[in-house]
DNA sequence: TAGATTGTTAATCGATTAACAATC
DNA sequence: TAGATTGTTAATCGATTAACAATC
């Protein structure tokens, strides 16, 4: 579907969100939907969700509205559910760890396959029935397993030198958490980063003002 | 400053990243910054950071710039991060943990002055020096400590029933990693949503994109 | 056919960028 | 004073909303 470049990313970033509604919709027997009780339930109008669906084709149908079923199908394929690109995680520390147990990279367009540590005394532990592997493994096995994706957990500090030897061994894309800024120094890689500690400085923002 | 008021969510959402970005020069020991060399680092517009910071009170200097400490000061003063609020955890699975363990949440506005779960087998175990109480003493605790704001590491079934007490018990704020959709049943509470799921689809997106 | 709801164009709104006067 | 850079207004750009013709 040609139309599928050029989207803004307002709309991009929806479309997880429409994708999680619809599953519930799905779920709770719902087989059609209009866009204006979509847009009920979501809190959006709706001329946003046929304006933003309409950038990647015609969904629905005059008259009758949108198929949920159908509707989340296309959206789980325009997102690239069904094509899972390998991922590999760095640093099972805190974060990493929670990051492999509670998310679930298959149902999102990953699948997980390696994980690393800078700590050699973690070599050999597992974590979500995968094996923790030494940093010094991760050139061999990006050779054999070509990964695409990298997450990464790990301390800003050691995080420049690792970025590079990722990028070196083909990783074309980052889920950073960690606060150094990939981007700056690798303009060609796509980078989506997590910044937990904005959102929650974001909400002191929201509560202080109301406080006033 | 009357100005603080209807300030839009872009902008505030930016403050954070002046946050992280003012710290990292101050720690390196630059004193002064013009708008147009902190655009370049940060990858924004000086016009941009000039009108974002204006909305808050000229901070700056005609001719010379911004005092990096003084902005720093500022900005923290403007997310609220010299006057803590009391916040409780609930939910303590791999989620909640890596939250305890891995968020400085003193850092950023916050004290986190209690953990709790609904599984009465943690009870008595601690956390980041805080021990894990029942979901039964949550009213008993909130009367006492008077926490304004919640973070919800729960699963998306138990949240309804738990927000309800929890506005009850004076909650006024939640930081939802949770897929319940707090806003659509307490409008008057605020709300930070969470949704590194969302993050991940869009990573995704972006590199299915590229690939085509 | 009549009613409903989409797909799409036009109008509005808001955010970003550019320009420049104020002033250090 | 001259040069630099802010604070602020004006212009542009993009995103959202409204309107309505197309059509199921």
């Amino acid at each position: 579907m040609a139309k599928e470049s050029n989207i803004s990313m307002p709309v991009i970033r929806r479309l997880p969100r429409y994708y999680r509604f619809l599953y519930d919709l799905k779920e709770n027997g719902v087989t059609r939907i209009s866009s204006r009780e979509l847009s009920q339930r979501m809190g959006l109008t709706a001329s946003q969700i046929r304006q933003d669906l309409n950038c990647f084709g015609g969904f629905g149908q005059q008259g009758y509205g949108y198929m949920v079923n159908q509707l989340y199908e296309e959206i789980g394929r325009i997102l690239g559910m069904h094509c899972p690109t390998k991922a590999i995680l760095l640093g099972v520390g805190n974060l990493g760890k929670a990051v492999v147990n509670h998310m679930n990279f298959a149902s999102r367009g990953f699948q997980l396959v390696g994980l690393f540590d800078g700590n050699v005394a973690l070599e050999g532990q597992t974590l979500g029935e995968l094996p923790i592997r030494s940093n010094n493994e991760l050139e061999q096995f990006c050779q054999q397993e070509h990964p695409e994706m990298a997450v990464l957990c790990i301390p800003k500090e050691a995080a420049p030198h690792l970025v590079e030897r990722l990028v070196a061994c083909g990783i074309k894309a980052f889920w950073n958490f960690s606060h150094y800024d990939i981007a700056y120094d690798h303009p060609e890689v796509i980078v989506e980063n997590v910044h937990m500690g904005d959102s929650l400085m974001t909400l002191s923002y929201l509560m202080t003002q109301k406080d006033l």
